[in-house]
DNA sequence: TGGTTGATACTATAGACAGCATGTC
DNA sequence: CTATAGTATCAACCA
């Protein structure tokens, strides 16, 4: 921080011009005093005017971003906070919940958990992802009508390829939508803060102000030097990460260690247990059981790979990565968090996440394979600086240290002045693109922001690509993007900018158009109704579903699948809008398999074992494919009506993971896939006979009496004890429900059409 | 012959948003 | 194009 800043560090609460209700929160929160950038930022944000905060994480950015909404809320406008996850969206929610005392309406808007329409016009102040922020540009909700203010937070993630332009179409629109809109947008430290700030009319607050010191150096032989050119040696010997995990350790801290790939997540931190272990309490030890009980806790089918991670947990050490659920993942957190984790090896899922700082943070690697060039490529200097940024606990932890590896002096050098010393790439419009273009030149169209060439053309003016570069840069792909839209029936043709019905359609679903045009295509092969495979190979053939990597051994299973189901397919390589080669498609095959056997009751492990996917993977697939399914349902409405209620059966038994014969029973509250199962193996087999059941029976079956009456009264039963018992052939329930058989009794699944599913 | 070591070839590779209408174990 | 760690395979080598 600089001399200015820490004249300032002494800013009370107390004398900011806000409300005292307010105030009182704040101070009952234990806020009291001002960093540097909140003090420097919170007199513009409160005065209604824009900023653009860029600095560290875990600076304070989210507090000047609450007082500028709830400032906004407080004269009677809306506030609108962007995030990129859905687990920060849930953080700021909570975070902002606590100011339900002034009186104030907070709600929260992402894909697992939204919103009605009528309670959205009720809110005070909005969480959401920028993609439902988008949704509800596309869909025009009068609430957007009276935003006051709107935080952008994470603006640096404009940058990413794939949903930065999300994150710039929603911010122009939003602007163009409320000339006198408040931006506040909060940043990493990025090389150009300047241009984002005069894109968004904004006052730049640049501060590299930390609450907790951070240290950043190279570690190379038993030496760390740190980019303030002093060094440190450690202790003892070993491994250059096991020397970094033990030192820290002895002195009281954590480690937090970034690698590149999950398998690497996994190996360093099973070496890492005899270096960890030795430092262990034996309090400490037997929370690492409790830990490990609260994984098998979560009622999940233990996989494999939660096996390997309860076994480490008592040892103080755990990995971290996408192959684990969410429940998974939030044992994990928690465990660090609480410091019964000494270590935790992690991949990019906790970089760029929910805030879990450590005192020491490890970068293992400085590279990371990127599939599309199915090579190595070195990550970014900002995305390093963000997992460096992790580093130092506030009050638990003195200073913060960041350490990469070096392993020769070359290295170190190249280290120190690429990653650490350098400034951090700058962030550059997305836009551009071919793939970015399509999903948003089509909503544009379609929402009716643009119904002229001249008035896209000022939109795409407006936005930061249009600020920092020849808006002509765009053009050809503009055309060709047009063009592609209307040759598909997205567009009508014509100079006017109109979409069609279809058009509109693929907008409203959120469906990039050529996940849009797949699903069409898959459509019109089916005129007489579709099996599942082919058409859960259509949907993983979507560029909305990204595909599974191939195993080695896989292909050839996979090549003779295709064989087998070549007449039925709906999309076929070298048809394939996307020509899209062997390897992908076969990877659509594997992606249709993992969820086929979902649908036939296979039990998750057996899954995750038989594809080598993480339960994690898996959940990620299967809420895919069900978005997706309802999207293909919707076009067959429209297109296929005969098809449109078996798929809209295909989507419920994803939606469970169940065969077709529980699909009446799964409609009820409470019952899922293994209860579902129960139930059906008990011989009750659809929500008539469980009219008949008794209270007790039921109750037998499912373990719990509560949910036994809140099912008989689903099905309109009374709750009455003396209820006739029915049928007794069933099997008597006995341990925990049934995992239903790997291999369906007889029937080959694929031997019906879905059409019969729905008689 | 049996076992060890070493050269070489081969394999696999991060993450996570959206519709809709409310609740999986 | 800008890679690397872990693992499988097989030949060379040694006792």
């Amino acid at each position: 921080m600089t001399r200015r800043e820490a004249a300032k560090v002494g800013v009370k609460v107390a004398d900011l011009p806000l409300p005292p209700e307010l105030l009182k929160i704040l101070e009952s929160g234990g806020i009291q005093t001002l960093y540097p950038p909140q003090a420097a930022a919170l007199g513009p944000a409160l005065a209604g005017k824009s900023v653009l905060l860029a600095c560290p994480t875990a600076s304070g950015k989210s507090l000047v971003a609450y007082l500028a909404l709830l400032r906004a809320a407080l004269a009677g406008k809306t506030g609108l906070y962007l995030v990129p996850l859905r687990a920060l969206a849930q953080e700021k929610f909570d975070d902002l919940d606590r100011f339900k005392a002034l009186g104030l309406s907070v709600g929260i808007s992402m894909g697992d958990y939204d919103l009605p329409p009528r309670t959205l016009e009720k809110l005070d102040i909005l969480v959401a992802t920028s993609e439902k922020a988008d949704a509800l540009l596309r869909k025009g909700a009068p609430w957007l009508e009276r935003l006051g203010c709107v935080v952008a937070d994470e603006i640096h993630l404009m940058r990413d390829r794939d949903r930065g332009p999300t994150l710039e179409v929603s911010l122009t629109r939003l602007r163009r939508l409320r000339p006198d809109l408040q931006v506040v947008a909060l940043s990493a430290t990025v090389g150009n803060a300047r241009e984002l700030a005069d894109w968004l009319k904004a006052e730049l607050i640049e501060s590299d102000f930390r609450p907790v010191p951070l240290k950043s150096g190279v570690y190379l032989d038993g030496r760390i030097t740190f980019t303030d050119l002093t060094a440190r040696d450690l202790t003892g010997g070993g491994e250059p990460v096991h020397r970094l995990v033990r030192t820290v350790i002895e002195e009281g801290g954590q480690a937090l260690v970034f690698v590149n790939t999950r398998r690497a997540s996994e190996q360093l931190a099973l070496a890492l247990v005899p270096t960890v272990r030795s430092a262990l309490t034996a309090g400490e030890r037997a929370h690492g059981e409790e830990a490990a009980s609260r994984l098998s806790g979560l009622g999940e089918e233990e996989t494999e790979g939660v096996r390997r991670l309860a076994g480490l947990l008592p040892n103080g050490v755990a990995f971290h990565n996408a192959a684990l659920t969410n429940p998974e993942r939030r044992v994990v957190e928690r465990a660090f968090r609480d410091r019964i984790l000494k270590a935790l090896v992690a991949t990019p899922t906790l970089a760029a996440g929910i805030n879990l700082p450590a005192r020491r943070v490890i970068v293992r690697d400085t590279t990371r394979y990127d599939d599309r060039v199915g090579m190595q490529t070195a990550i970014p200097a900002l995305e390093i600086q963000q997992m460096c940024g992790r580093a130092g606990r506030p009050g638990l932890d003195p200073s913060g240290e960041a350490v990469l590896i070096a392993r020769h002096e070359e290295e170190l050098t190249r280290y120190l002045d690429d990653y650490l010393s350098a400034g951090p790439e700058e962030v550059r419009s997305q836009l551009a693109s071919e793939s970015s273009l399509r999903t948003h030149l089509l909503a544009l169209v379609a929402s009716g922001a643009a119904s002229t060439e001249l008035e896209l053309r000022r939109f795409f003016e407006s936005t930061f690509f249009g600020h920092t570069q020849a808006i002509e840069e765009m053009d050809a792909t503009v055309d060709a993007v047009r063009a592609f839209l209307v040759s598909e029936a997205f567009l009508e043709p014509g100079a006017e900018l109109k979409a069609t019905a279809f058009g509109h359609l693929t907008s409203e679903l959120y469906l990039d158009p050529m996940s849009a045009l797949v699903l069409r295509g898959a459509l019109e092969r089916a005129p007489l109704g579709v099996r599942p495979f082919p058409l859960l190979a259509a949907v993983a053939a979507t560029p909305d579903l990204p595909p599974l990597f191939l195993r080695r051994g896989e292909e050839r299973e996979l090549l003779a699948r295709f064989t087998d189901e070549e007449n039925e397919l709906l999309v076929k390589p070298d048809e394939d809008p996307l020509r899209l080669d062997l390897e992908f498609f076969l990877s659509t095959l594997k992606t249709a398999s993992v969820l086929e056997a979902w649908i036939d009751e296979t039990p998750i492990v057996a899954i995750t074992e038989r594809f080598q996917i993480g339960a994690g993977d898996l959940r990620a697939k299967v809420e895919d494919a069900d978005w997706l399914l309802f999207g293909a349902q919707r076009f067959a409405q429209k297109l296929q009506r005969r098809v449109a209620r078996p798929i809209d059966a295909l989507s419920l038994r994803v939606r469970y993971g169940i065969r077709e014969e529980l699909l009446d029973l799964v409609r009820l509250r409470g019952i899922g896939r293994v209860r579902g199962r129960a139930l059906y193996a008990a011989g009750i087999e659809d929500r008539e006979a469980l009219r008949s059941a008794s209270l007790d029976r039921i109750e037998a079956i499912l373990r719990s009496r509560e949910l036994a009456k809140s099912v008989l009264r689903q099905v309109g039963a009374t709750v009455d004890p003396q209820t006739k018992p029915v049928r007794a052939e069933g099997r008597p329930p006995e341990g925990a429900p049934a995992p239903a058989p790997i291999s369906p009794p007889q029937a080959r699944k694929g031997s019906r059409t879905l059409e019969e599913y729905h008689r």
